[in-house]
This record gives C-alpha cells, structure tokens and sequence, in this order.
DNA sequence: CTGTTAGCGCTTTCAC
DNA sequence: GTGAAAGCGCTAACAG
C-alpha cells in the first residue's frame, strides 16, 4: 500500500535512451518500432524487472480487464461450478473476475452491482437473486458495458444470457417414472421469481401432461430453492394419507431437504419412495442410493457465459447490439432411486 | 469501455463554485470544510449523480480496496466455503475480492499470483496447492502487501495464516472407533505437500498411539486429496484377505471416492465397514448413512482470514511485522456410519 | 478553511 | 520511426 518498489516507464525509457512513447509502443507490440531499438528496450525492460502499471493503464485506456461475477451463494455447488468454469475462461485471456456474493438479500445484489461498477469492470456475469429486482435493473441499465446473465431472464435490460432448455432431461425423467408406473408423483420446486424455477415448473406441467398425468395442485409446491423447503414439504407430502410414490426435487439445495426427511422419517429410497431431483452433485451421485437426476452442463455454462462476455469485448464496432440466448440442454441420468410401483387399480 | 458518460470532479468543482481539493476534501470526509460548503457540494454531487472513479484514485492513493484470492478448485466445497466467508466480510469493508483458481496446476499459483500482484490489490488470502513451489514463494517476496495463508505453511515468507488444529476431533474420532472394538482402521489421506495432509496424518499417528493402536503402513495411503485416488485406495483396501473394519477419509474428496468404492463392491455401511470422513459436506451430512465427520468452521476460516488480513491492511504503522496464526479447532460429529466391530481375539 | 499546483504511470495525438 | 507533451481523474502538499 505504501511502496513503490517497482521501477517506472520513464526509468526504463531513460536507461534504452529513448522515449517513453517508444516503450509503450514496444509494450503494446506496436509498429513503428525498429527492430533493434525494439529488442534493447526489451533487454532493459527484462533486466530491470519492470513490469507495467496496470492501473495507470487502465486509467487511460479505460479498460480495466475484469469482469465482475455475482452470485448468491458459493456453497450452492451449481454457483461454485459456474464460477469455476467461467474464470478458467476468464483467467486464460489474461482477464480477472471480480466475485461478489449477495447472500440471500436481493438488496445485496444492487449494491454489489453498483460497486463493480464503479470500479469500472469491463462486463458482467450476473446470476441475480430477484430478476425482477427493479433498483438493479435501474443499475444495470447506467452500466455501459456488456452483461451476461446465467439462467436469467430479465426484463428491461440489454443482456446476453446462457440458459438451459430444461425441457429434454424432464421428459424423460416424467416418462420414465410413468413408465414404472407412478401416478402420483410429488415435485417441490423453487422460486417462481427465478427462471430455473419457472422453467422447470413449466417442463413438469408439459411433460406430465404427455404422460397424461395430472399435477395435482397438493402435490406440487414451488416456493423456495432453499434445503428447509424441501424438508418441510417433504415431510408435509409423506405425512399425507394419499403420500406420492416418487418425489421431485427442483433443485439440488431442495433434494439435500428431501433426502433428509426422507431418512428421518425413516422411508427408504426407492423401496418405499422413488426420487429424482435436478442438477447433479456429490450427493446425488454417490450417496446411497445414487440418485437419477436431470442435470446440466454447469462448468460449461461459466465457461460460456465468460466466452460470450469475451466476444462482446472484442466486438467490432463495440455499442449496441442484438442480445443473444445460448441455449444449453438437460439431460436424465438414471441411476438407483426409482423402482415400479404397483399400483392396485386398473 | 470506450464510453465516458460519467462526469468528472472539475465539473463538480465548477458547478459548486469550488476547487476541486473542496471536492476531494468532501468526498474523503476530511475536516477543514465549512459545513455550508460541504452542504453545497455534496448536493451538487447528488443531483449530478456523480461518482468519484475509483482508479483514478486507486493511482494516486496506491491502494486498490481490492483483495486476491487464490484457491485450487471452487468445486471443493472447503475452498467454496472459504471464499464464500472471506467475501462476505470483504464486502462488508468495501472490499472486493479478485478470484483467481489454479486448477491442479501448481504451476498456475505462481502466474495467478503474479497477475494479481500486478494488479496491484492490496492484500492476498491464499490456498496454496503446493506449498513448495519456490517461484511461488519468490513471487510472495517480490510482493510488498500483506498474505494470508489459509491452513497453510510456507518457509520463506512472512504471511499470517489461519489454521486448523486437527489433534482434537481427529482424537476423538480414534477414540470412538477404538471403543467402538477397531483395531484395523485404514487412512486414505492427502497430499503431504499441503498442511491439512500433513496435520491430519500427524494428528491420526498421535491418536493411534494414545488408543495404544497400530497403524499398519499397508492400511496407511497419503498422496492425494483426489477423489480418484480415494476409489483406487479403498478398492486395495478391502480387496485385501484381513480387510480393515473401518476407514477414515482424510478428506471431503478422497471421502467421495471412498463411498463411491464402498458402494461399487457392495459393502454396506456401517454393517460391513464403518467410515468416518474429515470435513463435512452435504454427502457426508445427509447421505445413507449419514457419515460421522471430524469437522472444523469452514466459512469461519474464510471469515477470519479476511479480518486478519483487513487488520494489516489498516495496521499502523504499515510494514513489518511479526507473522501471526490463528488456530482453529476441529471436533467430531458423530452419526451413523460407524458400529461396533466384534473381534474374535482376545 | 480553501485554492493552486504538481504529479500517480501510462497512452496517444501530433510534430519532426 | 521516434519524441514531446498533453492529459486520464484524482489526491496531497503547500500557500494563502
């Protein structure tokens, strides 16, 4: 914070006997350089161990070559993956990824987000808590730079997005429990405020009714993403004299709630209840029994939605443009939780 | 960008019929302006919507309010939890973090490190994945801000770090398998290149010899923390003809690969083999069985590592300083992977 | 209390 | 091809 250690442009301009315009040209592998002065500078450059401001840089050139990353909560494997998969992108063209968490308080997200962007990153990745959270969309809106949201929609704004088609892994899931002969099937989803919760709700709704199920309104809730949510609901479906044979879990904090109930009261999965939930973790995949799940690409969805924040910065001319969807399929991966039900009628 | 819509402070300064050092002076709070003046400024500043821009002042100040970190893989839940805690506190000081992971290259440590620094952020918080890499610790030197290393050890550089004290919950945990009649007990731990690898083999060595156990070098593995070497080893393990009767994971990962074996060969926890895990995860929590864990406050350790190093970063005088650890403690949770081992001696 | 001035380290016209 | 000079937007002496 308080030393300047390193050695300046000047010094190394003064040491090559030449200017600092010649420098710069040299640092940015600029023409109009002659190739031996461009080679001395480079020898004093490399002894001196100078190495360029990046801040002053970026004062000048208005770049600064971070991008900002909001997102709830790392814990939730699904943010960390993404986060993960963008910064590997991020970190090979030489770019930085300013995270900030909000927590649970969509309020967070606003601030968070003003203060990137007064730290003048060159883009957004964004996977907001509330896409309808109108302060933010007002921030986002005074943001001169590119935005990519993760499995967002929102309204009101400029901004590419990578979403997942959730439709494909959910058919198959429904027609695969139809087909062992569940009738009653109960799905705990997430919050309606967020597209993963919509989405999903809506390829549950298509998919039973192309099973010719009925989703019936007690068996399906659709509130919180959050592990309590699905403990309570759980516990609420199976308390039931009517329970559901099999459970849907709409996202992965949810199954951790579902699986819970379902161990403390003591049903067994898949003998006396079948279970599938969404997205695809440690849990889901290794516990016992392994879980059948829908899942999704997530490293794959970070790494995109860093590349087409990338392409937007590399964009010629820059300004405005036509938003861009990047569409990204589930798929259902069957593993050791469903089993037949016999039903008794018929 | 390429855009500058935002308004400077000479325009304030014109507008509030001022100099620019009265804008200065208001913005940083100093004292030595007369309360009509500062009134009259910041409601200028207010109805003008400006913002002070943060790296013109990071240039002149040298100090970018801006912290590295620097962790091997967000998909492990421990580094997830870290960073998750270090950013919440971070933010709460205006703090903003710059993630960077290294992947399983240690390699890209050394070049990670060096961009940040290059970056010029204030203060670093890091999770090392090789605590040896020389070009890494030479890189520490060249840099002159506070570090703080998380459950890490380095020779050669002066870092506060936040550690974990594994002796008493790994105690415990050898205690309770000892009463519980093991005297086989396999341990698949990590890396020795890495604190929580050494300590935690330090810690188990100790805990056998107080149960007055031995601990068998062919039921002793410690060279990765990767879930696949967790498989490769339990699968040895109990392919063995005298197999142990229990097996701790000497890791969140190597215990995926442990439950992921276990179930691959159809032994059943605990009937067939009791296991016990280090940290704590939602696999270990709340899989079948739930698994009995030596853990430790993951999102803490994140938490205070960033107070340690705002502590530094507001510590006058600045400059050196007498390297401090802060010791976390861990402690056993015990639940249901373990039982009783009947011994047919004695 | 307030204004003037000199930079922070770099990029970028514009001459030469 | 190269250099001189003018800032980017802000802070910090130093005068007044």
């Amino acid at each position: 914070m308080t030393d300047r250690p390193s050695i300046t442009m000047k010094e190394i301009a003064q040491r090559a006997n030449v200017s600092v315009a010649t420098i710069s040209r040299v640092l940015n592998n600029r023409e109009y350089v002659r190739d031996d002065v461009r080679r001395r500078v480079l020898e004093v450059i490399d002894e001196a161990g100078y190495e360029p401001d990046h801040m002053a840089r970026s004062l000048r050139t208005r770049a600064t070559h971070t991008v900002g990353f909001i997102v709830r909560d790392l814990l939730d494997l699904v943010f960390a993956a993404m986060a993960q998969g963008a910064d590997s992108v991020l970190g090979e063209h030489g770019y930085t990824m300013l995270l900030a968490t909000s927590g649970l308080d969509a309020e967070l997200d606003t601030r968070r987000f003003a203060h990137l962007r007064q730290r003048h990153v060159d883009g957004f990745i964004l996977a907001v808590s509330d896409e309808r959270n109108e302060q933010l969309v007002a921030e986002m809106g005074r943001a001169s730079v590119p935005i990519v949201l993760v499995d967002r929609e929102m309204t009101g704004v400029t901004a590419d997005a990578v979403i997942t088609d959730y439709r494909p892994g959910t058919d198959e899931a429904v027609r695969y429990l139809a087909e062992l002969g569940h009738r009653r099937i109960g799905y705990i989803g997430g919050d309606q405020r967020l597209r993963p919760g919509r989405e999903r709700w809506l390829a549950i709704e298509r998919a039973f009714a192309a099973q010719g199920l009925t989703l019936d309104a007690s068996l399906a809730k659709r509130e919180s993403f959050a592990t309590e949510f699905g403990y309570e609901q759980t516990r609420a479906l199976i308390d039931t004299p009517d329970r559901p044979s099999a459970i849907i879990a709409g996202g992965n904090q949810i199954a951790v709630g579902v699986l819970q109930a379902l161990h403390d009261s003591g049903l067994r999965i898949p003998d006396d209840i079948s279970v599938i939930s969404y997205d695809d973790t440690d849990l889901l995949r290794v516990g016992t029994p392994p879980v059948s799940v829908i899942s999704r690409p997530l490293i794959d969805t970070g790494r995109l939605a860093a590349e087409q924040l990338l392409a937007r910065l590399n964009q010629e001319p820059p300004g405005r443009f036509e938003p861009v969807s990047i569409v990204l399929p589930t798929k259902f991966e069957v593993r050791e939780s469903c089993r037949a039900h016999e039903e008794l009628s018929s």
